[in-house]
RNA sequence: GGUCUCAUCGUCUAGUGGCCUAGGACACUUGGUUCUCAUCCAAGAGAUCGCGGGUUCGACUCCCGCUGAGACCGCCA
């Protein structure tokens, strides 16, 4: 072995937000190399020049540095086996591609798209599986130069060997493949740009990786990948193909109708990062013990692509959600207040909370509890900055009525005023006093003073409301609320 | 149409021949705590281990067949 380090890619292609799917494959490689000692790199497929952009690569970045999933090598950082961008490797491809061309182990094909399309179309009538049909592939010498010297476009094929192809998947365990089936396909098109399938086995071998993990997806391409590296004369590196993750209907969670994108769908919805790579870690792999909750350290630590599973896993929103809101409850108030503050996105409430930044904090500490998602703060604190509008019939709690709660209100207005120090303990004492003195059951008047406060049925504790809110607001706040009921 | 892959509660999964009358988690139901909601705690319901054969004293676990589902078959990745 002329190279012993672990060394693993993340090779996604900038054609789109950063997917969910791929999120996972990366955290993949890169926990795979942690546990390892070894090195993950970041490459960027960016041969298709139609679908490429530098938008999506920017999201690419921004989503695996949000989620906590560094690279050794790769955009940005560099590193000695770069470019890492297929784009700027092009010599590589052209040394190879010329290489296989002289040794007769591809050649040129004139087809046009055309031509190539009503093949497919006619296979596909005769009910017989699509394969090119080799035309190109016995092209005289003279054919080929004639054909050139008319100017006419080629791609070059790689000449497939009718055998088969067998390999040991680090998950799947062994596969097999019959070449013969795969037919002479594409390694570089016209416009001198190499296609996936054989840009990957340059880099691979360039790049000095060691294994390959990706989705199952690509467990076809593998055959393709040994064959390629076979002709080049190189060991192809080892193999590892995960399950893909579905959606609820079972089938590949796809941009259309599924939340995807880790950015717009994740991110931007008010999703931990730690939560996201502990809810993807589990999608396909697991401890044997009942643990659920990990770090990445923790993950990178119990790790072993032994315990990834074949079978796909559908992507389940509401375990997430719970799990979010676990990770949430775990931040600290402080935390939890300047990561929610991201999230406001109501001018006149961002203006209140930077007027009463402590206010605001303990206003968040009183809604924790109550969070799945960062985006919720908002919502769940403005009625502590802006008295809401609700409707009288909120005050009035489940056994009690109009009267009773006019009573409940008057008397805690009426006591409340009389306190000097205004503290949880303290007004709990007092209305817990008042209400037994005049016969009320406690929660009649705890129900519509709290109600009174927040304006809502659903709410923080009375008394802890009572001491953010301080005696000023709180006896306003009763006293509109009692209006409400005259 | 062909090839490949997969198959335990609704979902994520544990289970590597006897510990399984199948364990945990989410969701669900009920109860407790309580001023509501949420949290928290407790309990419950939920899987004839896709089906059929075999091997074995014994199979969720091994083998074969079937069925079902998915992926792939591009000058996309």
């Amino acid at each position: 072995m002329e190279n012993e380090e672990i060394r693993v890619r993340f090779a996604p292609s900038p054609t789109g937000k950063f997917h969910i799917g791929s999120a996972r494959t990366a955290l993949f490689n890169y926990l795979f190399a942690k546990k390892m000692g070894g090195k993950f790199i970041l490459r960027i497929e960016d041969t298709d020049k139609e679908r490429s952009s530098e938008e999506y690569t920017q999201d690419i970045i921004n989503s695996l540095l949000w989620l906590g999933i560094g690279w050794d090598e790769g955009p940005q950082v560099g590193g000695e086996y770069g470019p890492y961008f297929q784009t700027q490797r092009l010599g590589s491809y052209k040394k190879f591609a010329d290489k296989l061309l002289e040794d007769k182990k591809a050649y040129k094909c004139f087809c046009t798209a055309e031509e190539l399309e009503a093949e497919r179309t006619a296979q596909h009538a005769a009910k017989q599986a699509p394969k090119y049909s080799g035309k190109c592939r016995n092209l005289t010498p003279e054919q080929v130069a004639e054909n050139e010297k008319a100017g006419k476009p080629f791609a070059i094929r790689f000449i497939t060997q009718e055998k088969k192809v067998d390999f040991d998947d680090l998950i799947k365990g062994h596969i097999s493949y019959d070449a013969g089936l795969i037919g002479d396909f594409t390694i570089v098109r016209s416009d001198g740009m190499p296609l996936f399938t054989f840009a990957v086995v340059v880099d691979d071998y360039e790049m000095k990786i060691s294994h390959v993990l990706r989705g199952e997806e690509h467990l076809p391409n593998a055959a393709k990948h040994i064959l390629i590296a076979e002709a080049m004369q190189i060991m192809p590196p080892q193999f590892g193909h995960m399950p893909l993750i579905l959606n609820t209907d079972k089938t590949k969670m796809s941009k259309r109708k599924d939340p995807v994108s880790v950015t717009d769908d994740y991110r931007a919805k008010g999703y931990l990062p730690d939560a996201l790579v502990n809810f993807i870690a589990l999608l396909g792999w697991n401890n044997t013990d009942d643990q659920e909750i990990y770090s990445m350290k923790e993950l990178i630590q119990e790790f072993q692509i032994e315990r990834v599973g074949k079978s796909p896993s559908i992507f389940d929103r509401e375990k997430l959600l719970w799990m979010n809101g676990l990770y949430i409850r775990h931040l600290t108030v402080g935390e939890l207040a300047s990561q929610a503050q991201n999230f406001i996105t109501d001018k006149e409430l961002e203006d209140k909370i930077m007027e009463r930044p402590d206010f605001y904090l303990q206003a968040v500490a009183l809604v924790q509890d109550r969070l799945k998602l960062l985006s919720e703060v908002q919502e769940m604190i403005k009625f502590f900055f802006f008295p809401q509008e609700y409707d009288a019939e909120v005050l009035i709690a489940k056994k009690s009525d109009k009267t009773r709660t006019a009573l409940a209100l008057k008397l805690a207005e009426e006591e409340l005023a009389k306190l000097t120090k205004f503290s949880h303990d303290e007004t709990e004492s007092t209305l817990r006093a008042a209400a037994q003195v005049n016969e009320l059951q406690a929660g009649e008047i705890l129900w519509s003073v709290r109600a009174a406060l927040s304006g809502s049925s659903a709410s923080p504790g009375v008394f802890e409301l009572l001491e953010v809110f301080g005696k000023d607001e709180s006896l306003k706040r009763i006293a509109t609320a009692r209006t409400k009921l005259a």
